[in-house]
RNA sequence: GUGGGUAUGGCGCAGUUGGCUAGCGCGCCAGAUUGUGGCUCUGGAGGCCGAGGGUUCGAGUCCCUCUAUCCACC
């Protein structure tokens, strides 16, 4: 159930309530694809680092450990011990984004393991079941992501054929949630709105779906390969056209910057691998832009990564040996900038968070992205 | 001491029967990365080819001397 609180211009601030706790929104949700965040961190360090969700994939679980086994563990949250929400992405991305051959048909999607290439078929009635073997707090619907250079006549029936796999989705959601066996009875679904860049593709489909009355609406294709401008356009041509009584998700997205400028125009929901990828690469987010450790400037700079930063990483280590760590290629030195840029990001949804309260959100997000371009 | 081998960017090596601005891997210096394969990709800097002499239109490639180093033997 998703309460909107209040709202500063178009930024909304809300609470969105689920079985496993109620999450404060907007909220950045921390990418542990495969039931963990890469980079060596533990559940208690999540706690540190202020995650509220935690986001798994349908498609890297059921490959390996498998979405059965993980049941048999007891669902996700018992396994990874992590009792507050998880998100599971369906599939869908994946299938589109690194499974090499692969072929669409209506029924769902035929394609190669990317673990030992064998054949694996996945639909929307699948997603579904895995999904609900992990037992996850969110389930997304099993969609069509198509590139951002798709054309017109590309985009037009895979959108379609997603609303028609969203339809299923929902059916099959709600056969598995009145089962005896399932362990999370009142998992939510998502639904996610396509159309490439064509506005009254992304209108007209987010209509059907809002007909739909799922959980929550997510916005999916962006940031494939389309301009920032033609992305936060399709945001803010979207948004209004889905149901403000429910949070809305901007799908893999994105920079700090990207954020802020979706927060502007009504998104509730992030997730993005910046914080975690680029922090295993040693780029790691401040105030004043974005450092890459290895640089060779910070060989002897004995600073922090962030002055009066509050993660594990800045309250007592220098730039100097974190760069030392990465060089080295010890583990360490990943955890200490995938810690340092979670906390980054998490940190900033609060003070986003504060600002809208406060009504002085767009204040905030000029000196931001003022800070941003500093460097 | 004798015989043999090797000397090419920081390290490890390619460089055909001598032919144009000497390559490669790693490392180094930078840059990409948006519902994650700790990956991958893209640029860049850096070498008077151990030293000296010779043959030749032309030598990293052939010849001589020296130096360094490795192996075997005494």
């Amino acid at each position: 159930m998703y309460k909107l609180i209040t709202t500063d211009g178009n930024a909304k601030r809300g609470e969105f309530t689920t079985p496993h706790g109620v999450i404060q929104t907007p909220v950045f949700m921390n990418v542990g694809t495969i039931a963990a965040i890469k980079g060596a961190v533990s559940t208690e360090d999540l706690q540190t680092i202020k995650t509220q969700v935690q986001l798994s994939n349908t498609y890297h679980l059921h490959v390996r450990p498998g979405d059965e086994i993980v049941k048999k563990l007891g669902g996700l949250h018992k396994f990874m011990v992590w009792d507050k929400p998880i998100l599971t992405d369906s599939g869908g991305f994946q299938v589109f984004s690194l499974a090499g051959l692969r072929k669409i048909k209506e029924e769902g999607v035929y394609f190669n393991s990317h673990i030992d290439g064998r054949k694996i078929f996945m639909g929307p009635e699948e997603s579904m079941q895995i999904q609900s073997n992990l037992a996850s707090t969110i389930a997304m619907a099993f969609d069509e992501c198509p590139p951002a250079t798709a054309e017109r006549s590309y985009i037009q029936p895979s959108v379609d054929r997603t609303t028609r796999w969203l339809k299923r989705c929902k059916d099959e959601m709600a056969r598995l949630n009145s089962l005896e066996d399932t362990i999370n009875k009142k998992q939510m679904l998502f639904g996610i709105n396509q159309g490439g860049i064509f506005e009254d593709i992304r209108i007209e489909h987010a209509k059907q779906i809002t007909e739909l009355d799922l959980d929550g609406y997510a916005i999916g294709g962006l940031a494939v390969g389309e301009s920032h401008e033609e992305m936060y356009r399709i945001i803010e041509a979207t948004v209004p056209y889905l149901p403000q009584n429910k949070p809305t998700y901007l799908m893999g997205v994105g920079t700090p910057a990207n954020i802020l400028e979706a927060v502007e125009r009504g998104v509730d929901f992030f997730d993005c691998v910046y914080p975690s990828r680029n922090g295993r690469h040693g780029h790691v987010y401040t105030n004043q832009g974005k450092l890459n450790l290895f640089n060779a400037q910070y060989e002897t700079d004995d600073r922090p990564i962030e002055e009066g930063c509050g993660c594990p990483a800045c309250k007592k280590y220098s730039r100097a040996y974190i760069r030392h760590l990465l060089k080295a290629k010890e583990m360490l030195g990943m955890r200490f900038c995938v810690l340092h840029n979670l906390y980054f990001y998490n940190n900033m949804m609060e003070e986003i968070r504060e600002a809208i309260e406060e009504h002085r959100f767009a204040q905030y997000k000029r000196r931001k992205l003022e800070g941003f371009n500093n460097k």
